[in-house]
DNA sequence: AATAAATACATGTATATACACTTAAATAAC
DNA sequence: GTTATTTAAGTGTATATACATGTATTTATT
């Protein structure tokens, strides 16, 4: 859908601003594709990337900072996720050893096999909505870190 | 910067996969920076999206649905936007006349007014900020239209 | 005309976000 | 070695988001 459809205005002051929102908007249509596949396993979209940051280093443990640094969204929220997480028995708490400040965090069993079962599910789902090519795909990554240039 | 420092990881199945991580990232930076000059007006990125869509609209009035399908996250928290908006004397609620089920909003002088004094502090830190040639905005727009196609 | 269905907005709840603040522990400064 | 500073996590508050539900009004059905 063209942007001028979706937020049914016609009127942008210069490409760039329109690339603006049209960032945003996409951003929020793939949350929204993403967040429904992630429905039925009682997880939210946050919770699915942290879990999913804590399966990249297992079965190394992770520090509350560090889950924080490799979000998407970087959040202050990284220790409610975790309770949440906790409560669901898709990850484990404990206090470190060699600095009794950091809590590490690992995932466990059930939540690496939920993450298996929410991935078969998503993948093909992602793969059919997204239309892009790999080499669309590699230029629009390559403009978005062009936009990003000045941070 | 690149994502994968941003997100400290490298690992990316795809360029298809990255470059929806990269949206996400880049809507959040986005987001970041328009937040950070809204904070001296006292407002949100939200209540900022929709007093620009009420100037869009001045002098007519909006009813509640109209400025959820212009929105660029379509949310179901516009009644509770708005409830800001007028306690900060931005915009006034009315019943329709015609459709009493309607509540028809329309910004306040003092709303256009701040949202002049925004524009003139957000464009040119915008400007500054974002990286792109009208060019590449334009090629931008289209590889984002591309990618919702099937939206 | 009376009833059913649809529409528009508002509200309630759980979770998430941004920001300020607190507490405990580690490190630095003296 | 004691005090001050910094760091890590957690907590509190206001706002936002997603989803379900409630309430009033309008439109459709009979």
């Amino acid at each position: 859908m063209k942007l001028e459809q979706a937020i049914q205005s016609e009127k942008f002051e210069t490409q760039v601003q329109k690339a603006g929102l049209n960032v945003l908007y996409t951003a929020w249509w793939l949350k929204t594709i993403v967040s429904k596949e992630l429905k039925e396993f009682g997880l939210t979209h946050e919770q699915y990337n942290v879990l999913r940051i804590l399966k990249g280093k297992y079965p190394e443990l992770m520090c509350v900072r560090d889950i924080g640094n490799r979000m998407i969204e970087k959040s202050s929220n990284v220790p409610r996720i975790i309770d949440r997480l906790e409560l669901k028995k898709f990850a484990e708490r404990s206090t470190s050893l060699i600095d009794k400040r950091e809590t590490v965090i690992t995932i466990t069993k059930s939540g690496i096999k939920t993450l298996e079962l929410v991935s078969k599910k998503m993948n093909p789902v992602f793969g059919k909505t997204v239309s892009l090519t790999d080499e669309e795909a590699l230029q629009l990554n390559s403009l978005l870190e062009k936009m990003r240039e000045k941070e």
